[in-house]
DNA sequence: GCTATAATATAAATAATATTTATAAGGCAA
DNA sequence: TTGCCTTATAAATATTATTTATATTATAGC
């Protein structure tokens, strides 16, 4: 069985035309007619309802339960594909949020140059939710990711390396600069600087928000964490932010005092299915080391 | 690309010699040479290295990693390929363990056999455990089944109905048939007539002796809950189980005192992949409404 | 009821792909 | 070097997929 017919079958399944298929994938029309014949001779059921003239077609039970695993396959097809194809063999391809780049990376960076693998690297910059999509895409091999709750999807191998509480940031010029500690509830009046979407800190933070039922206030969004920083020190609002490294003089981070509160969990996170190959296991060490 | 070059790629990655390949698939030699230089070709990628004489085989990096998707897929097709034929269609496979049958199946049966459809339904009838595996394996639809913890895997969809504690079963003659409750740790004495391997009661029952320190003899094990109440009845042994339904008069329940405590939870459960036709979907209804 | 139209199916020819038979070539051991 | 086992290749053949051209079916508009 071949899984160009399956190709064919998921789109038909799709569009139900069989000319407008045959088009999408620069075939004659009778070459879907064919393939689903052979579908259906090779499953020993019909798979679909054909209505000519009228402007549908129908899955029947066989069909819509071939469908699903039809697509199950073609997917592991492509990924497969992907995964093999030569150029991707002598790269890593990592997806690294903003704010894990800021504090972890640059120790995996010089030794990864030192060993003279840092150019193999690849790297894809985008919020954790968004990271994580594109790993279980089969985008990027593997992925240095934050995470308020344990990732539960079954294909995928979590390793975390650390954990950290999430804290405000404020000015210097703030009055809560001057508090050892502060709780979310105090923070009503304020305006927020905050990431865009695709950010586990806003999931944090809107869990935050719910359990002290209020609805804070944003003065501006961000990708990039150096221009939130800024924002801080010139006091266009206060962030929520999860950093081990020290920031700089402008802004002072304040404890948040609640209690449960979300942590932001870092772990190093690749797909069960994917083997790598020496290079990029040896890179894949490297970093483990560099993060213990 | 077809899934025949991937079957025939398995093999060799686990039997590493090309002519028994051949034979195993009854197809001549070159056709097995023909296929593997197919996938590289089409992959882009060396698959396997070829020491020839030598008695061995070796998979490369890619080949490792094309194998595990290649499982995959032939797995998933050879999982449509029965959930479609013909003669699948017809009728329900349901996974039924015994002490499950038991309580919740003779309503099922009577409200089945009302509607005409309880010869469309084909029982398996393993232990809970067993049962999981053939469901995972696609070799039934739908499976009622008992655990002690949640099921963990994402592939299934998972439908609790009922709950129940295990208790102690014993002999009319038996001191503790005055009892009115018994903690495990009294036990330590007694000896146990128990269901073969393949059932969660064994789980529960490990788990007590643990946390009690201790390890309980075992008098018997047998599949049967029939002939376990008959021993019981004749003490030879005491029980454990989890009934709803009321036992024969020689045999007294007695409630278990612990806690925590595990539960003997009933669930109906099924793929997530498995689409249903609607005579299966009529009789998951009928069986849902007699189950609540 | 025709006729036009849009959709799918079929037949026959052709193209592409897979498999076989027969044979070659590599590598090791006696 | 010879013999043996293993995999590769060439050429022929068989099988399968696709195309072109045309038929069939169902519906809408007249």
């Amino acid at each position: 069985m071949n899984v160009r017919d399956l190709e064919y079958f998921i789109k038909l399944a799709d569009i139900k035309n069989f000319s407008k298929v045959a088009a999408s994938f620069n075939v004659s029309q009778p070459t879907i007619t064919f393939a689903l014949q052979r579908l259906e001779k090779s499953f020993g059921a019909g798979l679909m309802i054909r209505h000519r003239a009228h402007g549908d077609l129908s899955l029947t039970d066989s069909g819509q339960q071939l469908l699903v695993h039809a697509k199950t396959i073609v997917d592991e097809y492509q990924l497969a594909q992907r995964e093999l194809t030569e150029k991707q063999q002598g790269r890593l391809a990592m997806g690294l949020p903003p704010i894990i780049e800021n504090t972890y990376f640059p120790q995996i960076a010089k030794r990864l140059k030192r060993v003279g693998l840092l150019n193999k690297l690849y790297t894809l910059e985008e919020g954790s939710m968004t990271t994580l999509q594109a790993l279980q895409a089969g985008n990027i091999d593997v992925a240095l990711l934050a995470t308020i709750q344990p990732i539960t999807d079954e294909k995928l191998v979590v390793e975390p390396f650390d954990q950290q509480p999430f804290a405000i940031y404020v000015s210097k010029k703030h009055p809560l600069a001057q508090r050892s500690g502060v709780s979310f509830a105090e923070l009503k009046p304020e305006s927020f600087v905050l990431f865009k979407q695709g950010f586990v800190h806003n999931q944090a933070f809107n869990q935050l928000a719910r359990q002290n039922h209020f609805r804070p206030k944003v003065a501006f969004r961000s990708n990039g964490i150096q221009s939130l920083l800024n924002l801080i020190t010139d006091d266009i609002g206060i962030g929520f932010l999860a950093l081990t490294t020290p920031v700089n003089d402008g802004v002072v981070r304040v404890p948040l005092l609640d209690d449960p509160q979300p942590a932001f969990t870092t772990s190093l996170v690749y797909r069960r299915s994917h083997v790598f190959n020496p290079l990029q296991q040896r890179m894949l060490n490297v970093m483990r080391d560099s993060l213990q």
